[in-house]
DNA sequence: CAACCGCCCTGGGAGC
DNA sequence: TGCTCCCAGGGCGGTT
């Protein structure tokens, strides 16, 4: 699943085809993904125009024009993988990009895959990017956010859920999914049940770390985005990190020996050490 | 309003 | 071996 590390080294491979170039061509082999493509207005306003700039933002994926900004999101199984040429040659392939290079002679093509189509395509003029209900309650970037234990600890302090759905939360913080609230709580020590509000200021302090490390360390693992999504099993990037507690319920905790737990928080399968998380 | 639950979707693994 | 069932997860809408 491409959680914030997979996005961003995906976006930084992408930069490097599309920045300054011109998306030629969009082909869309479906209407909808998780919601409806909004295909005309998407030829309209990025097809033939000139890509200034590829960024993200959360979990999507921005190319931005003079006039607009194209959305990509891959949901739970989306992957863009580079290929030399138009055709589909993975299942469930639902769109596919040809870009334009001025400097060499043949075009590229991005193919947005996605099995469980959880995804999204979408674009919107540059103005309304702020107010677009994908951006507009969403909370800041873990990586740039500059005094980021004042505030989780401020907005944590009469939050009642779980400090592992607290930092899940997109309206809270953006990009830590359920795998790396898991992988984020173990390093800090801190148990993911405990209601938010009850995690105190000093714990922020060893969490923020950990949340970064976290990340940067998986996009460090997953640098090789393209090469790895061109393997035909589409292996994600955070199968490349070592996952400390995400899956290893029954095992021994790499610390301490003792059994990592199993159990489930808002619905999501939760992980933790009873001796080295408190 | 805060919190939670169900739903969307398909592939893959477990269990029989 | 093949079938069925269940789970994975982000985000959103409905309900409590």
């Amino acid at each position: 699943m491409p959680e914030l590390p997979e996005v961003e080294c995906l976006t930084r491979s992408v930069r490097h085809v599309l920045e300054g170039q011109i998306l030629d061509e969009a082909t869309f082999y479906r209407r909808d993904l998780r919601g409806e493509i909004p295909v005309e207005e998407f030829q309209k306003d990025l097809v033939g125009k000139r890509v200034k700039k590829v960024f993200r933002r959360s979990k999507y994926m921005l190319i931005e024009t003079e006039e607009a900004f194209g959305i990509i999101h891959l949901g739970m199984s989306g992957q863009l993988i580079l290929q030399n040429g138009p055709q589909p040659s993975f299942k469930h392939t639902h769109a596919v990009f040809r870009v334009r290079r001025d400097d060499q002679g043949e075009p590229l093509y991005l193919h947005y895959i996605d099995p469980r189509r959880f995804g999204w395509i979408s674009c919107c003029k540059r103005a309304e990017l702020a107010h677009h209900p994908f951006f507009r309650d969403l909370g800041p970037e873990p990586l740039l956010h500059e005094d980021l234990v004042s505030y989780l600890w401020q907005k944590s302090r009469n939050k009642s859920v779980s400090i592992k759905s607290f930092l899940m939360d997109a309206k809270i913080l953006v990009g830590v999914g359920n795998i790396y609230a898991n992988e984020a709580l173990f390093r800090a020590g801190i148990r993911p049940g405990r209601p938010a509000s009850r995690v105190r200021r000093r714990e922020f302090e060893l969490l923020v770390p950990a949340i970064r490390a976290t990340l940067n360390e998986a996009i460090e693992a997953g640098g090789t985005t393209f090469r790895d999504h061109r393997q035909a099993d589409g292996q994600p990037g955070y199968f490349a990190v070592s996952l400390k507690v995400y899956g290893r319920g029954g095992e021994a905790c790499l610390q301490c020996a003792s059994t990592i737990q199993q159990s489930r928080i808002t619905g999501r399968a939760t992980y933790y050490c009873r001796r080295c998380q408190s």
